[in-house]
DNA sequence: TTTTTATATTGCAATATTACGATAAATAAT
DNA sequence: ATTATTTATCGTAATATTGCAATATAAAAA
């Protein structure tokens, strides 16, 4: 098969398994950190940075804006990539409340 | 080709990318959540709780157990499951550290 | 001991992902 | 107008993932 069946499941599992799956890859984690080392929306330099060829890095980048964690803007010959901060904040408060949990409960069985 | 590039990456970066992998299934975050809403560990009942035949569930709880996300231990003629903390720990500061960061820069260019 | 119960493994088909060379498209620079 | 720069898309090969039926394994129950 290799098809997820994403009907079962909820709207939430659904949007967590998207944005973990987009982060599911070593050079996407490594562009999302590249985004926020350099403190400001990139308008290319992303390739250099990273140890792939360029319509890999493009590929990887389409994925990430898909799965909604980057916004891309056209600026001139260039496009300008920056961090999609709400879906940053669904995944930090997402694993918050987890934590919250397992803190609070302390199972600890296995 | 198919196969990620890992080499090329900091080790915390395949760590994250790991570990997010994982979750990268709406089954496997079913997974996760039911473990945690049941408030112990289970031994059995998962195979029950999810739309999927017995052997793609034991495939999904094999990929949670490599990527360290929860740990099994064996009960009798049953096998006994529980979210290993630790690993949901590491993604809870990993984005608490990324929303921080964001919240303090508010870059918002594109 | 035979049967039942619970889980894992094997084998396979369908599909998805990763990676890159070649090429396209679109704006900037000359 | 031509050339360079930047990014995307196409095509393709290698590999990985998803899902399940069939089967194996191992302990519990009868």
């Amino acid at each position: 098969m290799g098809a997820t069946k994403t009907e079962h499941f909820t709207d939430k599992q659904n949007a967590i398994a998207t944005l973990a799956k987009a982060l599911g890859h070593p050079a996407r984690v490594a562009i999302i950190e590249y985004l926020m080392k350099v403190d400001a929306c990139i308008c290319g330099d992303i390739v250099n940075e990273l140890p792939l060829a360029q319509p890999t890095v493009s590929q990887h980048l389409k994925e990430l804006k898909n799965a909604g964690l980057i916004k891309g803007s056209i600026e001139g010959n260039a496009i300008c990539y920056c961090i999609d901060e709400n879906a940053l904040s669904i995944l930090q408060s997402y694993f918050a409340t987890i934590s919250d949990n397992l803190e609070r409960k302390k199972i600890n069985c296995c």
